[in-house]
DNA sequence: GTCATCATGTAAGCCGTTACATGATTGC
DNA sequence: GCAATCATGTAACGGCTTACATGATGAC
């Protein structure tokens, strides 16, 4: 899961442990501050793995660069300082770029279904959050398979309220509430669901069925307006 | 955290394993379906601390008795069947009853802050259904703590949204979906809140401040119109 | 008598945490 | 120079999961 996130996070950019923990937080919200404890021993694992690598920090690397952080003075110490030393630009930061096998990885991490198994919200959200790099019919799949899965929690939920089940003011509001939130859950999901079908159904007409590894990444890249 | 479930829905009543699983997953919605191999550990942990202790299935024991299943017939055969095995009625079924022992570690665990760290939605979920053995005042922190907690998730999102952070808008219809839930969580715990406050001011009032183990449990029972 | 369900348990392992330890960079 | 923050890592452990194993009860 974690390394889910990562190899994720690394198909936009190239990223350095700390930065990573900063965007799953800051930006994405899942992983509320992921410790470094998971965080250095998932990209040493996924280094041998041989799915990330240690690069050159910034330069004419062809990839995106590494964010800088604002500081003018800062910066130019930091390229005083870079020497011929794997990943390790501005010392002590160590970089990764994904590799092709690391794209591999991804891909089928990103489309395997948790077989029938936790489906939770963080799982799912973390997929959602990469919906870009899967085939329009798995992201199809994934919204609906999450729309099931609540729609036959609600179910249970309205089962088990039905008969008996006295609870207190607190135990009833706090379900109640929960029951509230799913419903709302579900909604978007409908509307992400009909957004998504439409799409589908343009796609299939084009002819361009469930092959292709990426989607959509010109359109990425086009909003961003970074040199290339 | 599983600890203090179990010994929160015992303080109600005397329970076997498999209906304590079942009362977390339908009644309350929390730990969607805990597994055999988080459960029974647990109680038996719980048994060896002294904090639960097995017991003759239901009869003339005082507390409130097993759930019958429905079955006429198979209650018969049950009470044919039970035998000075403790905790054993009906054959292979472990009954639990909480001890006084137990009551003081479920008060300690329930009033206890998560010293700074997860503080998650579960946790504070478990702790809300479990509100009523709360004094009213440790009550009012729990949910100002919770507030408190998502605000300031709210804020940081939002100054993540603000610089930068372009996103596709796959991702961005999750922040945004997630960003709405919370601000939901956020009015419903001031309506909570709320609430309470009025409670507390009553509570102060005449006179009883926060000694009591047990809060609110004459208005429980009544609300069950159980024998007792 | 047989099948679904109820019921309890053990073993191995995953995925994450906290606590600890270290050092570079940068603002003041 | 000193503190705050950035940055990387290790060790121990916690809590829950899956898979496996077993057996009783109850409906038909």
């Amino acid at each position: 899961m974690l390394e889910l996130a990562i190899l994720g996070l690394l198909e936009d950019q190239e990223l350095h442990g700390y930065e990573i923990r900063k965007r799953l937080r800051d930006e994405l919200g899942l992983f509320a501050n992921i410790s470094f404890g998971s965080l250095y021993p998932a990209l040493s694992r996924l280094e041998r793995a041989g799915a990330v690598e240690a690069v050159e920090e910034s330069g004419t690397d062809g990839g995106r660069a590494v964010p800088m952080t604002g500081s003018l003075s800062g910066e130019r110490a930091a390229f005083r300082a870079r020497r011929a030393n794997p990943g390790r630009g501005r010392r002590g930061r160590k970089v990764y770029r994904i590799t092709e096998e690391g794209r591999r990885q991804f891909a089928a991490l990103l489309g395997s279904e948790p077989g029938a198994g936790i489906e939770d919200a963080r799982s799912f959200g973390l997929r959602l959050a990469f919906a870009r790099y899967l085939p329009p019919q798995a992201r199809l799949r994934l919204l609906e398979r999450r729309r099931a899965h609540l729609a036959q929690r609600l179910i249970e939920a309205q089962a088990a309220a039905g008969h008996g089940s006295r609870l207190d003011s607190y135990a009833r509001s706090l379900v109640e509430h929960t029951t509230e939130s799913t419903e709302r859950d579900i909604s978007w999901l409908d509307r992400l669901i009909d957004a998504e079908r439409g799409r589908v159904a343009v796609t299939t007409i084009a002819g361009a069925g469930e092959r292709a590894e990426e989607y959509h990444e010109m359109k990425g890249r086009q909003m961003e307006g970074e040199a290339r």
